[in-house]
DNA sequence: CAATCATCTGGAAGCGCTTCCATTATTAGG
DNA sequence: CCTAATAATGGAAGCGCTTCCAGATGATTG
């Protein structure tokens, strides 16, 4: 039989209330009753009942998180992100991922089961108004990761800014038919990746060809942020311009991992990087260094972490209206745009 | 004020009692009744509080997964098969992730903790008496993954097979000296890994060559399983051997992100792959098919979904005797040791 | 020395459910 | 038509804690 809040309060001669108050760190305990409880405590090995806890205090130390697509290393990053910050508070964490894109609305209604979680946050997922409604009913503060909505807290990257930034370098390095590689076209992140691309042209005085431009569609149920759904996308990119001499000689990849998998479509049609072709990405996730991939740096890790950061202080300040961050990213330049290899620090 | 239980009784004419057992299905309720309910509740937003559902039902519906490391994408995967087993229960998932293996007593602390959750998944996590004891006290069923003890059921690969079948490739393939990359020196997995190594050369006759092995000293908190371990570890190989005649030809690295950081370091030192030096990993994460990385594959998203498979079982079955499932690695043949480079499917 | 105050403690209500037991209403069986 | 089942429902206890309120005790003050 578990060890309750009453064993120990027989066997220290108190009531149930004093040894919750001594549990508690309540300073209206004297020094001499607290160490007895704890003693009592100790030897008969109790621990307090999380369940009956969150119960009496109407709150469960737990924080949800909704993430779509449990394959990319993005989310990896921003996972490690919130759990650091979460070590050093009390609160736990409860996973929600979802496989597909379309499975996360049930993901997101278990999470906001009454009783079940204290505080959301929402990783990269795509809110329509019914949803936003939910959550607001939910009565639990929320903070958007990789995603935006005026309501809601919410952490992002210049998607457009960072889409510019690597165009811009691509076009200095002298290139001039730049070739892009999308995910599914609707993506928000990606679409504004785009703008900054043609952003970057039209600065240059270079012309947008939509042909030059390729969405995947591979991989739908993951918004096409896969290794294959860049595979497949570069493929069509390559046979497109197969024989042509307008072919690119540049290709900017929306994701990291796209960008992996553009890279192997790449060799496997026997071209080189970056001597044929450059490539350069988005995100920079940990292995890209490794493989040598330029990219433009999402501070992913820091995303996660401020983002918890906000959800732990709005949980205690409900009030507030909403703050809004935005990173701006970095461009990483490594071998696939030129650089020469260099030992890793 | 959120709507209890007591407000739908109340716009039902029924006691709260009636109302539970309509939202159980309990068989004991009219079908007039239960429509009424449904449709109170339904009118007034009802959702029943899941922190008390816990305390009264003494379950919480939670299954706590400890994994040290988030970073690897072996624990993705493995979280990936946890998660798609549990869409199909009524479970939801608590991550205990700690970065540090340090870390993960604390995190363990957590989630044996009275009235978190039904169900304990372990992965990789080593574990002493007094952490076997706790759990046993904590009365929670638990699985290991990628970690065995006797007296707790668990799904892990054969290790020291794979390690073997690894090795056996590249003896086939003419070389005499193989290299091995490991992690830290006493980490279980690699430790088996490398008595397979051991295993194949005897088999074949060959040396057994200290020279030929190095273990990471290199982020040790993470047990060295980390792409730096890996690029470090493989340039102390070859530096260990640089202007010798008797340098190894191959190198089998206990784990794909390992190899990653292998690979680039035999890069940087200006040698190729296979060419110069073939390479074969151990995990197949989903990149390496990419990178065109020979390995060893491990089932991980099917470790997972089994073990969760296991907990869910057990959680109705107390009593059974544990269960011990030994996966068998597969080899993959790739690039890294001389396949010729194909489409992916 | 009575009045006031601060400190410590216990009683009891309550958090929102589930479920056992008892009760009532209904139906079947003889 | 009466009795025995059977079905549907309500009352109430209980899950293990927190916390409000009040009481008791001892210290302080004029």
């Amino acid at each position: 039989m578990p060890v309750t809040i009453y064993d120990i309060a027989e066997g220290a001669q108190v009531s149930i209330a004093t040894v919750s108050r001594a549990f508690n760190g309540h300073p209206r305990v004297s020094d001499a009753t607290r160490k007895r409880v704890f003693e009592v405590a100790r030897e008969l090995g109790y621990q307090p009942h999380a369940t009956a806890q969150s119960l009496a205090r109407k709150n469960t130390r737990l924080i949800a998180a909704v993430v779509p697509i449990m394959t990319s290393a993005f989310f990896m990053e921003v996972l490690r992100g919130i759990q650091d910050r979460l070590d050093a508070s009390h609160y736990d964490l409860v996973v929600y991922a979802s496989r597909t894109l379309d499975g996360i609305g049930g993901q997101l209604d278990r999470a906001v089961q009454r009783g079940r979680a204290d505080g959301l946050l929402l990783v990269s997922t795509p809110l329509d108004a019914t949803r936003i409604r939910q959550i607001a009913a939910s009565r639990q503060p929320a903070v958007l990761i990789d995603a935006y909505q005026p309501e809601i807290d919410s952490v992002t990257v210049d998607n457009r800014q960072g889409g510019a930034v690597a165009t811009r370098h691509l076009i200095e390095r002298g290139h001039e038919r730049i070739g892009l590689v999308l995910p599914v076209e609707g993506s928000v992140p990606s679409d504004r990746r785009r703008a900054g691309y043609e952003d970057a042209l039209r600065e240059a005085g270079l012309p947008v060809d939509e042909d030059l431009v390729v969405h995947t569609d591979i991989d739908l149920d993951h918004d096409g942020y896969t290794l294959f759904a860049g595979y497949s996308a570069m493929r069509t990119l390559l046979q497109r311009f197969e024989g042509r001499p307008d072919g690119p000689t540049a290709i900017f990849v929306a994701a990291d991992v796209m960008a992996y998998g553009a890279l192997r479509a790449i060799r496997e049609a026997g071209r080189e990087t970056p001597s044929d072709l450059e490539v350069i990405g988005f995100d920079d996730i940990e292995s890209s260094a490794y493989v040598g991939l330029s990219t433009v740096r999402q501070p992913m890790y820091e995303m996660g972490k401020l983002a918890t950061e906000h959800l732990v202080r709005r949980l205690e300040d409900p009030g507030a209206d909403p703050v809004h961050t935005v990173f701006s990213p970095d461009l990483v330049l490594r071998e696939t745009t030129g650089e020469a290899i260099r030992e890793l620090a």
